[in-house]
DNA sequence: ATAAATTAAATTGTGTACAATTTAATTTTA
DNA sequence: TAAAATTAAATTGTACACAATTTAATTTAT
């Protein structure tokens, strides 16, 4: 077998994958003015309430290279607030503004409207999760 | 359950993992000067010897606004010819230099090196390729 | 045959990604 | 406890990604 063959690497279609996905969500996500990462960003803070950077960095796998321009513009959206703790100088502490937290429900429909918009069925999309987040569990470190 | 909570989005995951396998690709493609796309377009030309940018657009599901740029640089390491066709043109066919085709030799060893560097058996691998192509065969439309 | 529509690349502008470095704050250690 | 090491963000620079527009060439339909 041909192993420089694009038909043969596993890594290829993931990587396409992830882009058609995303292109899934766009018309999506204009919905709420948000794009995809920024809309990863809203819903660990959905979840958690405040995080600091590395938090976030720590669950989305991103660092503050990636981040901070991107949390910058969520908070020019007023979506978030960015605070230095004061316990702390070194990190910023991100919490949800009025705005965003009252974004959740807006947002609750999105999952929905994604898994229609993908037309897989609710087994073939848990079958991947699963699948996908063992070999991620295995892959990054 | 809630369906914005990240543990439960399928989407996540493979934003992730389309990540955590192109740093895997890093070190590796250090080696020949590429990036993760830049490997593809060479990929894709070592098995076509010649396409059109929208070809290999095709092949990789990437437009001339990533492709241009991306093939400016293969062109400027010579490790490509871009010219204009003959009898249309509207298109420009890409080919690899000799450079570019010698590259396949060094390249040979790229795939074994990525499988050691994931410490994924064949079987997992094969298994997530599989799964991964068939769910983007369904939604790449 | 020629105006209208289509096509292929390139361009422009915005938004990630990430390596490498810098800055400032906090811990560790000699 | 003061210098050294570590840590958290921010910054800088390079490289995608993609929407939208532009440009030029080719088809098509009148």
């Amino acid at each position: 077998m041909d192993y420089l063959k694009l038909e043969n690497q596993a890594c290829f279609p993931i990587y396409a994958l992830s882009r058609v996905l995303t292109a899934h969500y766009k018309p999506i996500l204009d919905e709420v003015e948000l794009t995809y990462p920024q809309y990863l960003v809203m819903m660990v803070l959905w979840e958690h309430n405040q995080l600091s950077v590395k938090e976030i960095g720590e669950k989305l796998l991103l660092d503050s290279g990636t981040l901070t321009p991107l949390l910058k513009k969520l908070e020019a959206k007023k979506m978030i607030l960015r605070e230095r703790s004061k316990t702390d100088e070194r990190i910023v502490n991100v919490s949800l503004t009025n705005n965003g937290l009252q974004l959740k429900d807006k947002a609750s429909s999105i999952p929905e409207a994604f898994k229609c918009s993908l037309g897989l069925t609710t087994d073939e999309i848990t079958l991947l999760r699963k699948n996908i987040n063992t070999i991620l569990d295995k892959t990054k470190k």
